[in-house]
DNA sequence: TATCCGTGGTC
DNA sequence: TGACCAAGGAT
C-alpha cells in the first residue's frame, strides 16, 4: 500500500520533472561562465571552485583562473606559488593544491589529451565516476557532476541543493547528510535522472535548490514542481529538509608578529603543505596559551617556528576571523630580532621582503588583512 | 560517524 | 549579532 503510494508520487514526479523542471531550467538558466564550452578541464575546474562555495563568488575566480591556467598542461607546468595566489581568498586550500595534483596526474601520468582517452582509461577502472573518483579532492558528487557536464554520462549528482530539494518533493523526513540518508536522497536522484540528458537534469535540480527551493523562505509560487511537491501539499515546506542542530566553536587569541630589519623588510613564513592553509604565508605567530602574555606568545611562537628570539615592541592591529571549526581574535605585534637568524624550524619556508612586495605572496583572508595594513 | 577544512552572504 | 550554510572531500 505504502510502496505503491510512493510509486504513484514518484511517476508523478518523474513526468514533472520533463515537463516542468527541464523546460522551467531551459528558460531561468543564469548565463555562467563555465556553462559555455565544457571541456573536462572548464568543468572540473568550476565544480571544484564550486565544492561549500557560492556561485556568485566564484565567477571571478573562474574567470582569471582561466586566464592564467587556460588548460590542463599550463597549470601543470605552473608553480604552486602562482596556483595559490590564484586560489587566494577563495578558502577550503587543499582544493587548489588538489586540483593542481591532479592537473599533473592527467598530463604526466595518463596523458588524456581527447575525451576517448578518458574513456579508454576510464575501463580499467569500473567506469568513468570511479576512475574521476580516483583523483585527489574528486569525491562522490564531483565525480558524478564532471560525468555528465563533460562526458554526458548517466551520473546523477547528489549535493546540499539536491537533498533539500529531493527531501521536499518526497517528503523525507530523514537526515539527508548521513549515510543512510544520503544513499535514500540518491536512489531518488537516479530514479527521476533523465537519460541522455544528465547534465541538464543535474544543473536544474541544482539551479532549483539554489533559485527557487531555498533553505529559509522558499519561493513556492515560482516553483515548476509546486503540483507535484509533496511538502508543499503537506504545508510543511520548511520542515524538509531536517536540520541538525551545530556545535558552537571555539574561540581563539592568536599573536602575530611582523619582524622588521634594517633594511625595512618584512619577515614572513609560509605554512607547511599538510596544516591548515597549507602552503601559504602569513605573519608568523600562534595559538595564546593560558597563564600567558600575548608579547610571551609571540616570541614563544617565533622561537618555535622560526629559532629567533625577538622583542615585542608596537601594537600594530586586531584582526578578527571566523574559520569554519573555531574563531580567532589575532594581534598583530611589531618585533625586532635580539638574536639568531631565520630558519624553517616548524614551518615551510620563511621570506625577508620588502612591503610593496608583499603582495607577491599568497595569504589567507586574516594575514591579508595585514598587509593591506602595512600597505597604507 | 565526527571532525577538520575558509570564506562570505543572509536574516 | 550570532547562527546557518553554500555545486564536498579526506581522514
Amino acid at each position: 500500500m505504502i510502496r505503491s503510494m510512493n510509486g504513484t508520487k514518484r511517476s508523478k514526479i518523474e513526468g514533472a520533472v520533463e515537463e516542468c523542471l527541464l523546460p522551467w531550467f531551459a528558460k531561468n538558466a543564469r548565463e555562467l561562465p563555465w556553462r559555455k564550452n565544457r571541456t573536462p578541464y572548464r568543468v572540473w575546474v568550476s565544480e571544484i571552485m564550486l565544492q561549500q562555495t557560492r556561485v556568485g563568488t566564484v565567477i571571478d575566480y573562474y574567470r582569471r583562473w582561466m586566464k592564467s591556467f587556460p588548460s590542463w598542461r599550463s597549470l601543470a607546468r605552473a608553480p604552486q606559488s602562482d596556483v595559490l595566489k590564484a586560489w587566494e581568498g577563495l578558502g577550503y586550500y587543499s582544493r587548489a593544491r588538489n586540483l593542481h595534483a591532479s592537473a599533473k596526474i592527467v598530463c604526466d601520468d595518463f596523458n588524456l589529451v581527447f575525451s576517448s582517452d578518458w574513456r579508454n582509461r576510464a575501463e580499467n577502472f569500473q567506469g568513468l565516476e570511479t576512475f574521476l573518483c580516483s583523483f585527489p579532492g574528486i569525491g562522490k558528487y564531483t565525480a558524478a557532476a564532471i560525468a555528465s557536464l563533460a562526458f554526458n554520462e548517466d551520473a546523477a549528482v547528489v549535493d546540499g541543493n539536491v537533498i533539500r530539494v529531493l527531501s521536499r518533493l518526497f517528503a523525507f523526513g530523514g537526515d539527508g547528510k548521513s549515510t543512510a540518508g544520503k544513499k535514500k536522497i540518491q536512489a531518488f536522484a537516479d530514479d527521476l535522472l533523465v537519460k541522455g540528458r544528465s547534465g541538464e537534469f543535474n544543473e536544474a535540480m541544482m539551479e532549483l535548490g539554489a533559485l527557487i527551493c531555498l533553505p529559509r523562505n522558499p519561493n513556492c509560487a515560482d516553483c515548476p514542481m509546486q503540483k507535484v511537491c509533496t511538502a508543499f501539499a503537506k504545508g510543511a515546506v520548511e520542515k524538509y529538509p531536517k536540520l541538525k542542530k551545530k556545535k558552537k566553536v571555539p574561540h581563539i587569541i592568536v599573536g602575530a608578529a611582523v619582524t622588521v630589519n634594517c633594511k625595512g623588510e618584512v619577515l614572513v613564513a609560509q605554512r607547511k603543505q599538510n596544516d591548515m592553509l597549507g602552503g601559504l604565508w602569513e605573519f608568523p605567530g600562534g595559538k595564546l596559551e593560558p597563564h600567558e602574555t600575548i608579547e610571551e606568545c609571540i616570541a614563544r611562537e617565533l622561537k618555535e617556528e622560526l629559532g629567533i628570539t625577538v622583542e615585542v615592541g608596537e601594537f600594530l592591529m586586531t584582526v578578527k576571523h571566523a574559520y569554519s571549526h573555531f574563531t580567532m581574535t589575532m594581534r598583530v605585534y611589531f618585533t625586532k630580532i635580539i638574536s639568531g637568524r631565520p630558519r624553517p624550524i616548524d614551518c615551510a619556508d620563511y621570506r625577508w621582503v620588502a612591503v610593496p612586495d608583499l603582495g607577491t605572496f599568497a595569504y589567507s583572508k586574516a594575514d591579508l588583512r595585514v598587509v593591506e595594513c602595512l600597505q597604507k
